[in-house]
RNA sequence: GGUGGGGUGGCCGAGUGGCUAAUGGCAGCAGACUGUAAAUCUGCCGGGCUACGCCCUACGUAGGUUCGAAUCCUACCCCCACCA
């Protein structure tokens, strides 16, 4: 029901397939963000048509709202949010980390005051792990502590450690209510440790001394640490992985992101940027950023991006797309949502057959060259 | 024709003697965003410079009062409301 093969590799970067219950995936692959069980602004149909494999639903925001109750009673989230293919949902850890300003954290969990009403809300380790089956994704994930990118070797210890300690409760948890229904769920730790080469190694260790999983996340990156260090962090890594799961880049990112990711041995990415950044008309192309609400752009009659083959490029002008910025028409927000999802996938897409035929390092450099050339990235 | 109100930077609109190149908002321009408290946020926005400072031009027009005026006075032009 969980499987992962490797379809080829070439020096670090890896094609895998990952096999999960509501369908398989072909990797490298970037996955889309649906927070609230929706990728922002689009239709599953539009989502799909971009060549989303999977998306990610979340623990904290969706146990807010509706309520996993009421996902579990509509039929869990793949039928609710009308996506039948393949899906995973954060624990509600970063939740932890972005809303840092309302929530306290102690030993067994944390505390939250909704950012909607205000009431109390708590999450721990267990809770995380029966709202997460509860929604019924393809696979969960570990309630982790994450902290900011600059945070000493002392706090990314505390921090590390509380990780483990709390991933042996989810895995616990997790398995008891696996027990009845193993092939419905499963579960991934996460790998924290900040920008520490030995903590993010013990982290790790710590994870596999714990259990045969069926893929491994590594977290707190790009979270304000260098880009360089982030790379580090995952040259470290690499070697100590487990070679036949699938690995996950929590949270990251941007196209060179990816593409650092992947020639550092990544099979999987989420991002919120795809589609907030659509929102807010920033659009990635293989020549860089392109602000689409810019004049250069006011009688522009060539498409977003020529090599896209996405529903706004094959269809709509630049000059349109800024016109419908400009104009505060939700379509544009849409469109350059649905390009910027298609953009990664594409990547993953172009990167996977490059792996295949081991060209990837040579391709890899090449777009580097051209998507930094006209330094708008 | 009379009475009253008003004319401020691309637009709307504060400001009624110095701290005013002039609050705000809009429009415009540029930028940010990484497991979504974000259809959000930030900066610029009269002109010119040997620019973290200086110089010019500015609050309907023309004069005047004053050390100093968008702010006070006079005349004129225009707009609005009401009365004839």
């Amino acid at each position: 029901m969980f499987g992962f093969t490797l379809d080829g590799s070439d020096d670090g970067a890896r094609a895998g397939t990952l096999t999960l219950p509501h369908g398989t995936i072909q990797t490298p692959c970037f996955m889309p963000v649906g927070t609230r069980g929706a990728v922002r602004g689009l239709h599953p149909d539009e989502v799909r048509r971009a060549g989303a494999q999977i998306i990610l639903g979340n623990t904290y925001h969706l146990h807010l709202r509706p309520g996993e109750d009421v996902v579990a009673t509509m039929g869990g989230l793949n039928r609710f949010a009308g996506w039948d293919r393949p899906m995973l949902t954060d624990s509600g850890g970063f939740q932890v980390f972005s809303l840092s300003a309302m929530r306290r954290l102690d030993e067994d969990g944390v505390s939250f005051q909704s950012h909607i009403d205000g009431s109390a809300r708590r999450l721990t380790p267990e809770s995380s792990i029966e709202i997460q089956w509860a929604l019924g994704a393809d696979v969960a994930m570990a309630f982790d502590h994450l902290i900011p990118g600059q945070a000493s070797h002392a706090d990314a210890l505390d921090a590390m450690r509380r990780t483990h300690r709390w991933l042996e409760r989810s895995r616990q948890r997790h398995d008891e209510l696996a027990a009845g229904d193993p092939g419905r769920q499963t579960l991934w730790p996460i790998v924290q440790g900040g920008t520490h080469t030995d903590l993010r190694e013990a982290s790790l260790r710590g994870i596999l001394d714990r259990g045969d999983w069926s893929g491994v996340a590594i977290g707190g990156l790009s979270v304000g640490e260098p880009k360089p260090v982030m790379h580090r962090v995952l040259e470290d890594l690499a070697p100590h992985l487990p070679g036949d799961r699938p690995r996950y880049l929590m949270g990251v990112g941007f196209p060179d992101d990816l593409i650092e990711g992947i020639a550092r041995g990544i099979d999987l990415f989420d991002c919120v940027a795809a589609t907030r950044n659509g929102r807010h008309g920033s659009a990635w192309t293989a020549d860089g950023k392109v602000n689409v609400r810019g004049a250069a752009l006011r009688v522009d009659p060539g498409p977003l991006d020529a090599d896209c083959d996405c529903e706004a490029c094959t269809r709509f002008t630049r000059a349109y797309l800024r016109h419908l910025f400009v104009a505060e028409e939700q379509l544009g927000q849409r469109l350059v949502s649905i390009h910027n999802i298609r953009f990664l996938m594409q990547l993953g897409e172009t990167a996977r057959a490059r792996i295949l035929d081991r060209t990837f390092h040579a391709w890899a450099a090449d777009w580097r060259r051209r998507y930094f050339a006209k330094g708008t990235a």
